[in-house]
DNA sequence: ACACGACACTTGTATATACAACTATTAAAA
DNA sequence: TTTTAATAGTTGTATATACAAGTGTCGTGT
């Protein structure tokens, strides 16, 4: 389906246009699929996110300011997120000794171990998407993207 | 930058997450940039979204249930979207007369106006970034897009 | 004519996000 | 040492979004 299908455009858009709607309309799609995949486990994309990166430090805890400067949107609410979280029981949080300024968020055994039950199914999630593409159109895509954002 | 440099990924991807992530997040860049640019006119995306859906009804009414499968983002609330642009006299609103479960959205000449200053500056948004690529890259980037949503 | 399901939209409520103002702590300057 | 500035997070408030339930209208079958 071309994105001119999908918004049931009537006029004829340039690539310039159709390629930002494109991406727009892509990331929707991803989005909703991934959503559907997490739901039954109350978490949120961003929740989910903020737990891989916890993973990321085995072990090591991150203050506030790295988990933030790793996330997709870096606009959000790193302290709210993390509160959710802390709810689920997920994580821990505790003021750092050295630097009272800042705090230590920790991964829990029960975070580590919904990450692990979800492992698959976000990989079967990317398969089925990467899968519509042949091994050499995957790279080229990733590359065209990172090109496409250029000084942004 | 790479996907991996913009989120400090410490652990080495498989091109079908990060194809994910390079989406997600080229999109957030996207959409940033975009913001930036309609933040004085008061006006959010999608809302401007729905504008831009009005305009292109040529005169025509759109009812309710044409905007929202026009949208990218199929999901949100027309009703409360039509209801900001309506206070701020983008839109009006009325009962259809042939058929009174159904709402006639019409854009304002203030509407137009709004959008028609809109347009050089969302051109420009556009061929900023789409001037990182060559016209033939653009076509590519528009096609491995598609094909990456296949029946999804 | 009337009952009933489908349709088009609206509203309620809970949650999420955006942005700015605020607090506490540390580092640097005077 | 005291003041000032910078850093790290948190909180308030306004707005946006998601999802389900509700309202009014229309079309169909009996």
């Amino acid at each position: 389906m071309t994105i001119e299908e999908v918004i049931k455009s009537t006029v004829k858009m340039d690539n310039a246009k159709k390629v930002i709607l494109n991406i727009m309309y892509t990331q929707n799609v991803v989005q909703d699929h991934f959503n559907e995949l997490i739901k039954p486990y109350d978490l949120s994309g961003e929740q989910y996110n903020v737990l891989r990166i916890l993973r990321g430090q085995k072990g090591k805890p991150a203050n506030m300011c790295v988990i933030q400067e790793r996330m997709l949107a870096k606009t959000s609410n790193t302290t709210r997120l993390v509160d959710k979280l802390l709810l689920k029981e997920f994580v821990t949080r505790n003021v750092c000794p050295d630097n009272r300024r800042k705090i230590e968020v920790l991964i829990t055994q029960k975070g580590l171990d919904v990450l692990k039950e979800l492992d698959p199914k976000v990989d079967e999630h990317e398969k089925a998407f990467a899968d519509n593409l042949k091994p050499e159109e995957l790279v080229f895509l990733n590359q065209l993207l990172e090109k496409f954002r250029t000084n942004k």
